[in-house]
RNA sequence: GUGGAUGUAGCUCAGUGGUAGAGCCCCGGAUUGUGGCUCCGGUGGUCGAGGGUUCGAUCCCCUUCAUCCACCCCA
């Protein structure tokens, strides 16, 4: 019988960590609602199909990544691989894009069947952002400056690097997939197998190999920016215009393609070099058709995923973590002796009630006033009240502070959380 | 899915073919009502799991599971 453990590749998010991610959720939201986009939420399982139809039959996700299984009535269903398919889903199902544009968010578990590694889990969680019903090339320096902005405020400005790309049409991809399975054709002996296969599947992907022995052939390929359509062109002149202006520095990767099918025109990446292979942050792009592949009408859209794993991490890494967050006690409430355990709740409920921002932790479990003060210290609390049989007798407490030098006080209980009021003012 | 490394106390790690140790943490004491520093003592382990070799395996062999790193892929 084995040991009880978790799932590979899923993790328990510790009270030690959850402070961190608490931390970040809690920025996102706050700059996401500055540039006033609304929170869905969707479910985590949905028909399978719809992924197959979205992402796309070729790509990596569908063909081999998806925790995919039948449920009692035997129909296929599949946890989310992202949130863009049920996104669009729920937007088509519910008429939210009709004569109407709509900025999205959501947040929450993605999962996808893949070897662990550094950065790369079964279980992960993104950050998605997605905009239907805008065209033009406004929204997506908009979007890319929330993105930017996202990691600016977690203080990531110079640890990320953006890269851009535009794949063009799909008309203007097609033809330009042409020349480029004609190139390769000729250079097939060079080609290791992944891309003989994918030479018919998906040859764009094949851009991206970090193979060194097809470096040289794959320099030489034509570049799908020199064979956009004068739209698209125009479209990514215009946004590179837009981040230019606003001082958005970005690197142009004719190689950036992206592994799901259903990208159009502007695609975008976030990479850092310090998370070792997993390096890319944040990904996203235009996805014009697919609202329409999906069944609905012509819905132009654009969005993208934050992986708030890679971003603990890299934030961790880098220390940037403030230490304002480790502590989650502001005063540890000591009791010594019966009449003061009996004393000590009632208090800590009254001044829970007077004072609603301050956070109280209270001792409980009985011990001596040396192993109580202890573990207010190693709750990081700011203050220990000390009550004991003598302040239990004379309607008084002590305050002792733990983080400063300074004399230990002596109030009545009744003065007590207006004292603590001014103690604490300047904090909150 | 492929390759490599690693699994010993809650954590970080030593260790030996004769059934285990340190530091940190935790608890108690030195200080009969006062944390952090110091000193003393204590709790805590089916040595990842299963099988094999052996008189005897934590150590050697096989299998398996997990973690880490890389490939691949992406968040």
């Amino acid at each position: 019988m084995s040991k009880l453990q978790g799932l590979r590749g899923m993790n328990d998010l510790l009270p030690e960590q959850s402070s961190k991610w608490q931390y970040v959720e809690a920025t996102f939201k706050q700059i996401l609602a500055r540039y006033g986009y609304n929170e869905i939420r969707t479910p985590v399982l949905e028909d399978t199909s719809l992924f197959r139809r979205s992402i796309g039959e070729a790509t990596d996700v569908v063909e081999k990544e998806m925790y995919t299984f039948d449920d009692r009535n035997g129909e296929s269903v599949t946890l989310r691989p992202e949130f863009t398919a049920g996104v669009v889903r729920s937007v088509i199902e519910h008429s939210l894009a009709h004569n109407q544009t709509q900025r999205l968010w959501t947040m929450g578990q993605v999962f996808r069947y893949e070897r662990p590694q550094k950065g790369r889990y079964r279980q992960f969680h993104q950050l998605s952002v997605e905009i239907f019903n805008l065209a033009g090339p406004d929204i997506d320096a908009e979007l890319i400056l929330l993105s930017a902005r996202l990691l600016r405020e977690l203080g990531l400005s110079d640890q990320v690097t953006l890269e851009l790309n535009s794949l063009g049409t799909p008309e203007a991809r097609a033809h330009y997939r042409n020349l480029l399975v004609e190139y390769l054709t000729q250079h097939q002996d060079v080609l290791d197998e992944d891309s003989q296969r994918r030479l018919t599947t998906n040859p764009l992907r094949i851009l991206d190999s970090k193979n060194p022995d097809m470096a040289e052939m794959l320099a030489g390929a034509p570049r799908l920016l020199d064979h956009l359509d004068d739209e698209s062109r125009a479209h990514f002149d215009y946004l590179k215009d837009r981040l230019t202006a606003l001082g958005i520095s970005f690197r142009i990767n004719t190689r950036l393609v992206r592994g799901l099918d259903y990208y159009s025109r502007t695609v975008f990446e976030w990479t850092t070099t310090a998370l070792g292979s997993q390096g890319t942050v944040c990904g996203g792009g235009r996805y014009d058709g697919m609202v329409e592949q999906l069944g609905g009408k012509h819905v132009p859209a654009i969005g993208f995923g934050l992986g708030i794993e890679r971003l603990v991490l890299l934030l961790e890494t880098l220390d940037l973590f403030p230490d304002t967050i480790s502590s989650t006690v502001d005063v540890y409430l000591t009791a010594v002796g019966p009449q003061a355990e009996q004393l000590a709740l009632p208090l800590a409920e009254q001044l829970r009630d007077q004072l609603p921002e301050l956070r109280l932790q209270l001792h409980c479990g009985g011990g001596s006033f040396k192993s109580q003060i202890k573990k207010a210290d190693r709750s990081g609390a700011r203050v220990a009240l000390l009550l004991g049989e003598d302040e239990s007798a004379n309607g008084a407490i002590g305050i002792k502070f733990l983080r400063e030098e300074r004399d230990q006080e002596q109030v009545s209980q009744a003065q007590l959380s207006e004292r603590l009021a001014v103690l604490f003012e300047a904090a909150q």
